[in-house]
Order: C-alpha cells, then sequence, then structure tokens
DNA sequence: GAAGAAACTTGGACTCAGTGCAAGGTTGAC
DNA sequence: GTCAACCTTGCACTGAGTCCAAGTTTCTTC
C-alpha cells in the first residue's frame, strides 16, 4: 500500500476520482440502502458524470467490491512473500489472513450492506473470485501439472474456510474475533472430515 | 420425480407452461448464446407474454439455473433417505451425487453456457446457493447448536469439492468422469490437508 | 350446470442499469 | 508551444425488471 507519490498527475487524479466515488457511494449506500440509491444519485454525490462513473466501475455492485486500486498490488505482494518449501496449506492460510487484514475496515459495512440487498449478497461472490484468480494462478504457478487438481482443491477449500468463518461471525464482533474463526476452521479442515462419526 | 398427474388442470398447466418458456430458452441460448437473445425473444418463442415469463422466471438468468418444480421435492427426498447414524461427510458426498446425478442432462449444456457469457457465469452460484441452504438447514436440524459451525464448515467443504470437481471437468468428458471427479475430491478433503509437504 | 371467487395472462407504461459515440477539455512529451 | 494521448461529458439507445388494470381460465359451491 506504499507509493502513491512517485504517480503523475494523472494517475494522482485517477485514484482521487475513484476513491471520491467510492467514498460516496459507500456513503449513500449506507445511509439509504443498496436498492434506494441510483447510479445517478451516486454520480452526482461524488461530482462526476454517469459516464465517468461508468469509466471507473463496471457496474452498480462494483462500487461496493472493487478493491481499492493499489490494493492488488498488495495481494500479489502478500504471495510473493510466501517462502517457497512452507506448505501449500499453511501458506494460503497466511495469505488469505493478510488479505481480510487489507479489507478489515470495509468487512463490517459489506457485510451489513449485504444483509439488506439481495443483489449485493450475490455479487459478493464475484469480487472474492478476483482475488481467487489471483490466487490461483499464484498456486498453478508453483504447482506441478500432475497436482494441479488438488491445488485447486485446496484453494477453493480455503474458500470454504473462509465463508463459513464469514457467516459464523458477526459484524459487530469486532476483526479480532473474525480471524479466530478462519485460524481454528483452517485447522479443523487441515485435519480432515473423514473421522467424524456423525 | 413422480406424481404429476394428481394434479389439477390449472398445476398441470402451470408446469407445463414452466417447462415450455424453459425448452424454448435453452434452445435459443444454446443457438446463439445467452447475450444475444433477448427476454422478449425466449417469450415469444414460447408463445407467452413477457409479464407471463417473468411471472415463472424472476430473472433471465433464472431462465437457465432454476431448477424443475418437482426436483426441489426429489432434492428433500435424497436427504431424507440418508440414515441418522451416517458420518455427516458420507451423507454429503452422497446427497450431492444424487443431487448431480438430476441434473445431468442439464450439466453440459449449463456448463458451454456459462463459457460464452460472464453474467451467466456469476449467477451459477446463486442456483447452486439454493440448493445449499436445503442442504444446510437439513445439517442444521440434525446437527446440534454447539457443533453447528463445523457443520457449516463441512458443508462449505462439499461444496468446494464439488466446484473443483467442476472445474476440472469438461462438458465432453460424459458424466461419469465427472462423478469420478467429485469422488476423487471427497475421499482427499477426507483425509485434510494439513500433511502436505508443499 | 350456472354464478361467483380465485388464480393466471396480457399489454402497456415506467424506472433504471449499462453501452456507444462524438465533441470538448486536460495532461504529458518533445 | 504544439501535438498526441487520455479523460470527461452529454445524449441517445437497448434491454431487464416492476406495476397495474382489464380480460380470461379454472375451481368451487349450490
Amino acid at each position: 500500500m506504499s507509493g502513491e507519490d512517485e504517480l503523475g498527475l494523472r494517475e494522482r487524479k485517477k485514484l482521487q476520482t475513484w476513491r471520491t466515488i467510492r467514498a460516496a457511494a459507500l456513503r449513500l449506500f449506507n445511509e439509504r440502502g443498496f436498492e434506494a440509491v441510483s447510479v445517478d444519485d451516486v454520480a452526482a454525490a461524488a461530482n462526476v458524470s454517469r459516464s465517468t462513473l461508468f469509466n471507473y466501475f463496471s457496474s452498480k455492485e462494483a462500487l461496493v467490491f472493487d478493491p481499492d486500486p493499489q490494493e492488488t498490488q498488495a495481494w500479489r505482494e502478500l504471495m510473493r512473500d510466501r517462502p517457497a518449501d512452507e506448505p501449500l496449506w499453511t501458506s494460503l492460510q497466511e495469505i488469505l489472513i493478510g488479505y481480510l487484514s487489507l479489507m478489515a475496515d470495509r468487512m463490517a459495512i459489506q457485510k451489513r450492506l449485504k444483509a439488506t440487498s439481495p443483489t449485493l449478497a450475490q455479487s459478493a461472490h464475484d469480487s472474492a473470485d478476483r482475488f481467487n484468480a489471483e490466487l490461483s494462478d499464484w498456486v498453478a504457478a508453483r504447482t506441478p501439472e500432475a497436482r494441479r487438481v488438488r491445488a485447486t482443491l485446496l484453494v477453493n477449500s480455503a474458500r470454504a474456510v473462509l465463508v463459513t468463518a464469514y457467516a459464523a461471525w458477526s459484524p459487530d464482533e469486532g476483526f479480532d474475533r473474525f480471524l479466530r474463526l478462519v485460524r481454528d476452521c483452517f485447522a479443523q479442515a487441515g485435519r480432515g472430515f473423514a473421522a467424524d462419526q456423525s
């Protein structure tokens, strides 16, 4: 999340515009609910035209879920930082925890918004998918062809862990509690499910 | 999937209309692609008004993914049929395989369509969610409060298994191959991931 | 089997998301 | 300072989804 200084004026303006729009969107959605606010409302509140808004965000839902432009860079660093000989399951855990920490401040709002709009709830997947794609690439690059399906299974299972912890967490409980849930579920999935007696 | 005979005329007509619309939709989408066909096209092809179409399907995507009205009944039977003392992980495997078998004929078309339209790919989750909700209810009813989070983890992991197998499968390969992938991934997740050396 | 209630269908008008384009304004490079 | 690349804007257009009032079909009851 460093270095927005050595950017040209043009780039800095873009970043600023992006953040202005996002901020306006989150504020309005939070006040009135997702459905009750139109894209034009958001554009107006951010002092940009409708067209410009759609230059930055590909859909109304993207206003809520798109990652900050500098965040995707941070993702890659999270992955690059894992030692090559670390077991994949451990790497996934640490990467995902890092990922969540980047969104820590947004998470509560997002979860609350999702509760109020079915449309949003649905397209939340999508945002997770983008990170997942990034993650899958990273995994694929470090896994030989023959173990590719297994590697995918691990990635998807890690996501299952996340989803489970997320569902069990309430936005009022604070972020630490959420991380504890994540670690716990990771441990359980690590041990496997076959041994359960019911 | 039995008993559409002891239905009244009204009910039988409804079922028939539903299936006519669905069939028309799948045919058109398959011929021209999802995006290239409008809802009006489908309505026209099914000899039904736009309004009626939306009475039966809540969205364009639903035309592809909604389960046949009689299918949801079959789901419940799948769940009811599992012995109460069977380990949950095993039950999940068998239920999901049964579920997939119900959709066996649609699956190849759906996967092909999904490949051609981003919108569709996204909302595929949604359809799976509906089954998942049903499944979660069943699991919750058979699991004491204290183990609820773990049960959710198992359900979500089972879904991860499915998603993995689905991704690794190609629609040309035939359904049996798909089932083999599912069983294999179930076994792997059953054994856990912690032991992996990388 | 006639009459009325309930459920289903229809067309049309409306809102809003998202696309495409052409014109005007801003930024950066030489 | 000039030119090219890039951003922003307004406007017109398509298509999804909602709402409603009026017409038609099925079910019920006597």
